[in-house]
DNA sequence: GTCTCACTTGTTAGCGTTCACAATTTGAAT
DNA sequence: ATTCAAATTGTGAACGCTAACAAGTGAGAC
């Protein structure tokens, strides 16, 4: 017969101690009116049986889980896995369990879905990393009660909290870097068409061409890889009159560096380049990337921090808080003023 | 006074079905003794009144939580980052969700604590992305009943079953790949010199120069980075008798590239150079990587599944089981016949 | 008709906490 | 000493579910 030996409860505590479980639990919940001494003789008791509390009777009687839902997207790349890091750095400071459900598209069904297993397990808020509208519109139909915040992109600013970087601010950045060393005007390699991140980050970089009097060329969205900025990048080579490109992110800058060199076009000498994201790697591309970085971990951490003050503003719905992060600019070899 | 409007519970479903509460549990849990008039009447009003199960209650009575717990470390990167994903998307389909506890460092201390967190949330197993064997000696100290399973890296296999890349074969591959080319021999860029992955992949590159008997240069431990690759690389590419270096992963790779490319050492006229991982954006190297895959992703699948099968097998300790994945090697454009 | 057995449903008792309240003790003020 | 409030502890009753058993139903065999 298996080992039928029965877990230590909070009774077993209790009778150890020679109180009753109420005042365990109290112990265990740090109520204020225990005495000292009962307290330490509760506490040597759970030492000694080894004793761990049971959080699903906690959950079911106080209908707060401590675990948080995490709804990731795309979560195998830099951005989103270094927010999930942030987050639960946080979180397990604030005594909180993170669980995740990541969707595999963005579509409505898929985004209900996460939140469904998620509020089934009792999460007490929710968390997402919504580079896209629909992901927050699919935290609107969450069950009342349950808190949501979302992270890195865009949300209905209305409607949910949100933490975000400011990406029309990289893309000033960036331009206003390439234009300052006196390029003429700067050329733009988007990311995907219906990505807020991506449409922001044109925004900022045609608002400082247009700032500045230059001509703005035509810019093509797509996608975030590599392989697009080689596409793209092949395009730009052939014209002898780019001097400086700035590229949605740092895998679309690769891609970029790549068709320039096999075109023949020195970096940074004829052409510059820049990149928005920071990975970490980015330094050791040929040339290192000058880029926009952004703090995606403390991004993280920053979503938790707010989620925690809107689940404890229960009763206060104001309108929902936001914080905008500022990106910062990193020089390295891949711009120089243009040639001539 | 705030809505203070009553979750929907098995009761209310059960009165609206006329049904007992017990019933709407069997139907629920797919009991097979229920008339199916009396099912169907029974998810229709689950359905009318939007239920859904307490599963703190059901945790609480069953002690299964339905939860897998997940400890990892450095999930910011390309490779845990992945297993995650795999892992999870795994185990939604076998109807668990996944909690996660990242440790900052593989300290004894760090490891109890994250097993201590899991456990305290009654997680059914856990699953290890661990890279050394500090996090499975952790693993053992887990309260009985909790099954655990390790991924990526090592374990003590008699301790605990694991799922692995085969990383010797990996190397060989490499190695293979670069002799066959006719190079005279491969000099080898190590990863950390702690990692049993690292000391597996100079195995199995020191092995096949031996079988071959060519000259084994010696090795140098240090990181995964590509700080620590360029550092390197800058070094080899002083030396003009090196014409092959297998790297211990693409960042490192990524890092000799760069040095060889400043040296004016061609890639891959003069030098091949190998990596390993396959990285998203390994093919966009300059020039495109040759490299080994290693399917992060799926190894997260199969680890999920070894866990499963652990879990299952409850009355019957066997010896803990294994998996181990083979790699791929991916040709691409930084390996070439030695220059003359 | 009645007996048996399989099928279907209902009843009761926990699972281990916390909550609300009652009971007791303490300590200072009268 | 007496009193009253504050501090401390204890007592039941939930929380929402499943397990175990009891009970009711109907069909087929005699």
């Amino acid at each position: 017969m298996p080992s039928k030996k029965r877990v230590t409860v909070m009774r077993d505590v209790a009778k150890l101690a020679g109180v009753s479980h109420q005042t365990v639990s109290r112990v265990l919940n740090e109520h204020p009116n225990v005495k000292q001494e009962t307290r330490t003789r509760v506490l040597e008791a759970m030492q000694s049986l080894n004793y761990r509390r049971n959080l699903a009777a906690r959950t079911l009687v106080t209908r707060r889980s401590h675990t948080l839902g995490l709804i990731g997207f795309e979560t195998t790349l830099f951005g989103p896995a270094s927010m999930l890091y942030g987050i639960e750095d946080a979180a397990r400071t604030a005594g909180y369990l993170v669980s995740i459900a990541t969707v595999r598209n963005l579509e409505r069904r898929e985004v209900l879905d996460a939140v469904d297993r998620l509020s089934q397990h009792a999460v007490d808020g929710i968390i997402a990393i919504a580079p896209k509208p629909a992901v927050t519109n699919g935290l609107l139909q969450a069950p009342s009660g349950l808190y949501c915040v979302a992270v890195g992109g865009a949300g209905d600013p209305d409607a949910v909290p949100t933490v975000r970087i400011d990406n029309a601010a990289g893309a000033r950045l960036a331009t206003r870097h390439l234009l300052d060393l006196g390029h003429r005007t700067v050329h733009h390699v988007a990311g995907p068409h219906d990505w807020p991140e991506a449409q922001e980050r044109v925004m900022g970089w045609r608002d400082t061409l247009y700032e500045a009097g230059a001509p703005v060329p035509p810019v093509t969205f797509d996608s975030w890889n590599a392989e697009w900025g080689h596409r793209r990048g092949q395009e730009l080579a052939r014209d002898r009159s780019v001097t400086a490109i700035f590229c949605a992110n740092d895998r679309i800058a690769l891609g970029v560096l790549r068709a320039l060199h096999e075109a023949g076009r020195k970096v940074p000498e004829e052409v510059s380049v820049v990149g928005f994201d920071d990975m970490p790697d980015s330094g050791f591309f040929m040339p290192p990337l000058t880029t926009v970085r952004q703090d995606f971990a403390e991004m993280g951490r920053r979503s938790l921090t707010l989620l925690l003050e809107h689940m404890s503003d229960a009763e206060d719905p104001g309108p929902p808080a936001h914080i905008v992060v500022s990106p910062e600019l990193v020089v390295r070899g891949s711009t120089a003023p243009p040639p001539g």
